[in-house]
RNA sequence: CGGGGCGUAGCUCAGCUUGGUAGAGCGCUUGCUUCGGGAGCAAGAGGUCGCAGGUUCGAAUCCUGUCGCCCCGACCA
């Protein structure tokens, strides 16, 4: 591609509402533009990327022996009123009607489509498995759409839906589908960590996420430095501490007149905030309050709150005029004490002896205090955020926290729609079989923002080879005015597009430093120059994005094709 | 949705407090010079100051409303 007839529109200067260096980029590198809050135009340059994840996605999910479909991005309300899923996905649903006030969704997934296409036509347990995918645009109604297409309101997306007769096939399809990911996100070239999930408002049993290693990421995860064990912070599990030690302390009140949060006690009193308890206060299931201990030094995790028989999903915090009439006493000053609400503990909160907590009276707090004696002995349960420094839930090593983007996700669903849309097969017995399905989805637009999160230098992207725009950028210094390097140079391009390398032959005519810059801009990895100097002695310079020197070498097609590979 | 901020040239922004004929840098066009890491000189194009009302002799500037965008919190590929 010449440059002079492409569409390359960079800039210097950095957009001012772009935030995280990938969307800087993306604007700067003129691979997208801005129509609105969420929804971005993709540009020639950009659009070559996403088609080349896009490329690798299919390839391998065919490798996988999914079959690729197209359903339509607008789905009748009915399906998704029949699964449910209408008014249990939530204001993130983008919902229109049309003109004669029938509703409609807009997809953020197929679920329901796929599922309304497999109870019509697979009829019998002969035709399964069966794993159907495809690579469409999905809409949500982001609440806040940021980071450019990292969160957009539109986005383009693998998703993937199988059918299997028994838990064990669709096991089996699921660790096909990890492997297929597994291959994918090697071949983009990110680095990349699959981690253990909460399955959310999709549903299911088991799920795992692929998450892009990077501090921008939205998506806190736990991983362990001596094992494989990796989990998002949501779904991580905390081990219990060992038993307690006995009490040795006499409780007794402190005056904490202003201290309102453990971090002030416990450097009021003069303590490890380790040996402080705080008291999370919320809705009980079934009405009335419960309250959740947590050691002062943790944070609680509101999924396991909400999967806890006693708390009321979703998670509401009770008012503070609850509060004060339940326990006597304002936030900041509450205690397990007394038996005002019932208690649910975390494990570690549970095990600790001679600790810190709120006196249920304004201004104090109280310590020494220990469960069996000065309060009830607690339910136990895990309600915290694992924290860095933890023992890793498998035994080996510790966590620490690192930040990620979420660029998959793969769920085994089980029944969950199948049997709310009552799609069903006939085993070999001539039974109804409702099928366990599975569904897996790709970010494909999200892993282009992703990569450059990971891949960029001061200069501009750098693009792992597998999907670069381009492959060589091609700068004749001084085209206009030497007939030698106009030749030499139109020649090597000439030979590179022959010989199917795609070469972005800057022929704009540009100087060298606007030239240079572009380039590195852009990011494509392999850069060949060609200019008067070099071609004084029979060469041309290569130099990779991202190394340090450029090198010298014969300045023929053949060996510009050898250094591309070396 | 709640909290904070911003809408002036393609981009980054000044001007607004104290109303008086719309500015800079970068980018763009043309010419000459220059040509190995974002050149110099000269000439030029480009803005209903987000929109609608209001106050005023006069509004980018003051007032009201409205729309859009960005940032911080609850969601997800």
């Amino acid at each position: 591609m010449r440059l002079s007839q492409y569409f390359l529109v960079t800039t210097k200067e950095t957009p001012a509402d772009a935030e995280v260096v990938s969307h800087q980029l993306m604007l700067r590198a003129g691979l997208i533009r801005k129509l609105g809050a969420g929804l971005y135009t993709w540009l020639p340059l950009g659009l070559r990327v996403l088609r080349k994840v896009e490329t690798i996605v299919r390839e391998e999910m065919d490798r996988a022996g999914a079959l690729e479909v197209l359903v339509p991005p607008q789905v009748p309300a009915e399906l998704w009123q029949e699964s449910g899923r209408f008014d249990q996905y939530g204001p993130e649903l983008l919902r229109f009607k049309d003109r004669h006030q029938r509703d409609f969704v807009l997809g953020p997934t197929h679920e329901e489509t796929i599922t309304d296409m497999a109870r019509r036509d697979v009829r019998s347990y002969r035709q399964l498995p069966l794993n159907l995918y495809q690579i469409q645009t999905k809409f949500r109604d982001e609440i806040r759409p940021r980071f450019g297409v990292m969160r957009a309101r539109e986005f383009l997306m693998k998703d993937a839906y199988s059918f299997h007769v028994d838990a064990a096939d669709l096991a089996r399809e699921y660790r096909n589908m990890r492997e297929a990911y597994r291959r994918i996100f090697t071949r983009v070239g990110v680095r990349f960590r699959i981690v253990k999930a909460d399955s959310g408002p999709i549903g299911g049993d088991r799920s795992e996420e692929f998450h892009v290693l990077a501090n921008s990421g939205e998506d806190l995860l736990a991983v362990s430095d001596a094992s494989d064990y990796a989990a998002n912070i949501e779904a991580a599990e905390s081990l219990r501490p060992g038993p307690r030690p006995a009490a040795a302390a006499q409780s007794e009140p402190v005056a904490t007149p202003t201290q309102k949060t453990c971090e002030e006690v416990a450097a009021l009193l003069g303590v490890p905030l380790q040996t402080t308890v705080k008291l999370i206060v919320v809705r009980a299931r079934g009405g009335g309050l419960v309250a959740l201990a947590l050691r002062g030094d943790h944070a609680l995790n509101v999924l396991k709150a909400e999967k806890h028989p006693r708390v009321a999903a979703p998670l509401e915090l009770a008012g503070d005029a609850e509060i004060e009439a339940a326990f006597g006493a304002p936030p900041g000053f509450l205690g397990p004490i007394g038996d005002k609400v019932p208690v649910v503990a975390d494990h570690a909160a549970a095990a600790l002896a001679d600790f810190v907590c709120g006196a249920n009276r304004a201004g104090y707090h109280q310590r020494g205090v220990n469960w069996g004696r000065d309060a009830r002995e607690p339910e136990g349960a895990d309600l915290r955020c694992v924290a860095g420094g933890d023992p890793s839930p498998d035994g080996q090593g510790t966590l620490s926290l690192v930040r990620g983007i979420e660029v998959g996700h793969i769920f085994q669903l089980g029944r969950k729609y199948s049997e709310a849309m009552h799609a069903s097969v006939l085993d070999e017995s001539g039974k109804e079989l409702t099928p366990e399905m599975g569904c897996y989805g790709i970010g494909v637009s999200r892993v282009v923002a992703a990569a450059i999160e990971q891949c960029n230098d001061a200069a501009g992207i750098v693009w792992p080879e597998a999907i670069a725009p381009f492959r060589v950028i091609l700068c004749p210094i001084g085209r206009d005015k030497s007939a030698a390097v106009k030749q030499a140079a139109d020649t090597l391009y000439a030979e590179l597009s022959a010989a199917g390398v795609e070469v972005l032959y800057d022929d704009r005519g540009l100087r060298p430093g606007p030239m240079f810059a572009d380039a590195d801009l852009i990011g494509i990895p392999h850069r060949i120059v060609v200019g008067d100097k070099g071609l004084g002695s029979g060469q041309f310079e290569y130099k990779r994005r991202g190394a340090a020197e450029a090198r010298m070498i014969p300045a023929t097609t053949a060996d510009v094709i050898a250094a591309l590979s070396a």
